[in-house]
This record gives C-alpha cells, sequence and structure tokens, in this order.
DNA sequence: TGTACATCAGTGAACGCGCGTTCACTGATGTAC
DNA sequence: TGTACATCAGTGAACGCGCGTTCACTGATGTAC
C-alpha cells in the first residue's frame, strides 16, 4: 500500500490514543489487542509492526499517552491554584468517565503487577503531577504534596468502586475538604 | 464420598480464603477458577457445586473473606489508637504483601467494574472501616474519616506502583504524616 | 515521459493456551429395612 | 447385626471462546532507469 511516509506514525499514536482510553475504562487486563486494533480502524495482525508486545504497548501509553487528563489539571490550577485542581480532579463527572480521567485513579491497584518499564513510566508522571501540585502550595505545606495526591487518587476510586450515587458524593466532598486542609492548614 | 455434615462448609471457606488472598495478590481476572481450587486441594469441576460463577465467588470474597486486615486494624488502633491504625496500615511489610492486605487498597481500582452485588458488598466493609476510623477521631474531626481512608487507600497503591525503593518510601512518610494532620489538627 | 521493480503498512488465517462453565460419573458413608 | 440402597462432595473430560502472537501474503505507491 505504501502511505506517506510520516503515516506509520500517525497510526501508532491512534493506536495508544485508543489503548489510553480503554485501558483506563476497562483496565488493562480486559482489552485486547485485536479490539484495540479494531477500534482504530485496522487489523489484529498489525499490531507488531507498531509493538513488540501489548505490555509494550502498556509501557507506550504509560509514557506518552494520556496528556489530556495532566492538562486538564494543569489548566484547572491556572484558574483556580490547589482549589481549582482538586475541584477538576474529583468532579462528579470524572466519576463517570474514568477514560479521560487520572490513570493513578483509573488504574492505581493493577500498575504494581506490571512490567518495570510501566512502572517507571507510571512513576515519571506521578513525579510530574506531584511536582505540579507542590508548586501550588505554600512552602509550609510543600512537604504534602504527595499526600495531596494520594487523597484524590484513594477519593476517587473508593466514590467509583461504591454503587450508591450518596454514599459516592459524601466520599467526593469530604475528600475535597480534606485535599484543601491539607493544602491550606499549617503544617505542625 | 460421604462426608460429615460440616465439611462442605469448611472447603467453602476454604476457596474463599485461599481467593481472598490471590485475588488480593494477582487481582480479581488473573486468578483462575481451575487454580484456586487446585490451592484449595480441590479440581476445578467442583467449584460449580459452592458457587453459581465466580462472579459469586468474589461477591462472598467482599462479602465474608479479608477478615484479617480488619482485625489487624482494629488491634492497632486498641494499642495506639488512630497513629497505631494509620502506622499498621502504611507499613513497609503491608506494601510488600498485598494478599494479607485492604480490599481498597489491593483491588481499588478494578471494583466497580464488578457487579452490584459485589460492589455493595465493598462499600459495607467500606463504612466500617470509615466508622472504626470515626471513633478514633476527637469530635471537630470525625468528618474527615473518610478522607483519612482515603489517604491510606491511595498512598499504598503508589509506594505499590513505584518501582524505586526511595520514593515508594517518601510516598508511605507523606501519607502517614497527612493522614496524622487530619485527624489531629483542627478542621477549618 | 513511461515502465519495471522494491518497499512495507496492513491483512487475515492459524498457533497453542487458559479461561469459565457443564455434566455424566464415582465411591465412601449414612440410613432404611 | 447384616445387607441394600440413597446421598452428594468431589472428579475430570469436554465445550466454545477470546487471548497474545506469528507469518506468508497483498497491493498501492515511491523510486530507479
Amino acid at each position: 500500500m505504501r502511505y506517506p511516509k510520516e503515516h506509520k506514525d500517525q497510526t501508532r499514536r491512534r493506536v495508544v490514543e485508543v489503548a489510553a482510553a480503554r485501558f483506563r475504562r476497562e483496565g488493562l487486563d480486559k482489552v485486547g489487542v485485536a479490539s484495540l486494533m479494531s477500534e482504530a480502524g485496522l487489523t489484529h495482525g498489525g499490531f507488531y509492526s507498531h509493538f513488540d508486545s501489548k505490555e509494550a504497548l502498556i509501557e507506550e501509553v504509560f509514557a506518552s499517552g494520556m496528556e489530556e487528563n495532566f492538562r486538564r489539571l494543569a489548566e484547572a490550577s491556572e484558574q483556580g491554584g490547589i482549589e481549582g485542581l482538586i475541584n477538576r480532579y474529583l468532579r462528579a463527572g470524572v466519576r463517570e468517565h474514568p477514560e479521560r480521567s487520572c490513570p493513578a485513579g483509573a488504574l492505581g491497584s493493577e500498575i504494581h503487577r506490571h512490567s518495570k518499564g510501566a512502572r517507571m513510566a507510571f512513576a515519571r508522571k506521578l513525579e510530574r503531577t506531584v511536582a505540579k501540585i507542590r508548586e501550588l502550595l505554600p512552602l509550609a505545606n510543600k512537604d504534602r504534596a504527595e499526600a495531596i495526591f494520594a487523597v484524590l487518587v484513594g477519593t476517587i476510586q473508593l466514590a467509583r468502586a461504591v454503587p450508591d450515587l450518596a454514599q459516592s458524593d459524601r466520599l467526593l466532598e469530604s475528600g475535597k475538604a480534606a485535599a484543601l486542609a491539607l493544602a491550606r492548614e499549617p503544617g505542625q
């Protein structure tokens, strides 16, 4: 078929994008290579001319996919500082759409079972997000950046897991209030 | 073979126990019925005289399994109050042994993809754990119980996901300090 | 300008494997007579 | 007390299915002459 030279890169990026969404919604294990490729408009055989294995795709997704989420959080913080970021992260709409949400929230408990490469890529993303939070904090509270992120991750997961909407909403509110308290109240 | 009357119940409990450990270590999807039964000393065919489906076992595990973890947290809080509970939850040893750890930490991001029954059973466990935390808090901070639990869940997951031990240790320390701050510092 | 050929992204059949589930069967023991 | 039979927890072969991966092939287009 001989495509224009940038064609293969475009295809690869499309597969990564599709995977980034599907993985977050359905989990890393539940999404098959064939269904991924077909959603990208291709057949499954071609997968291996782009990636060595499914695990290699997972690494790529953690390394270069899921950027929309970080961008959205950064934007929200430009408008509303740390409070803007917190509210954006724990919006009710985010609970219903894991496919566009934070990787740590969507896949947190699965990552440790994957390759070193995937975990390293995840760790780099985590560091960057924590750094973003840290720069929004007053000097005395900078060492709480990791924990603030942990409240957000834990809260969105619990809010998704619980089937009762009222209980879920309460979890979100409690998480927002506590994350904000950690950001603003003076440390010991 | 005709076994004594309490035999079947014992077998069922053994399967639930094995599943509770394996699920937390390997994930709900990665553990097969056959391997579960063989670890319980049985063949896979017998599974369906105990449970309607694998999903029914998952519900049972959330409903009645994983009790050791709650008991351990309750014990730690009898000795050391909320600080004892927090330190127990975020011990380095817990990071290395998801199979005996908190279901929310080990499976948090997978639960929302499962049956209503499983999610309801999880929600009940969550409520009980949050109530336990709440009773350890000073009056002014009782509404932070959910968020304190969320820090613990988020922190243990991030600490497990990250491959660098130093980064992981930092996450645990930050989580402990923040959870304690939420418990002790006066609310707004 | 026209023809022959090399390239290579993508195709689709095939692989071995483990999954969840079904079902006819086994055989030790409790129960009925 | 001794024998015949019912029970039922557990067995293991078989099912259809989707998985990740391999590989010989296709065929439109860029390149060489």
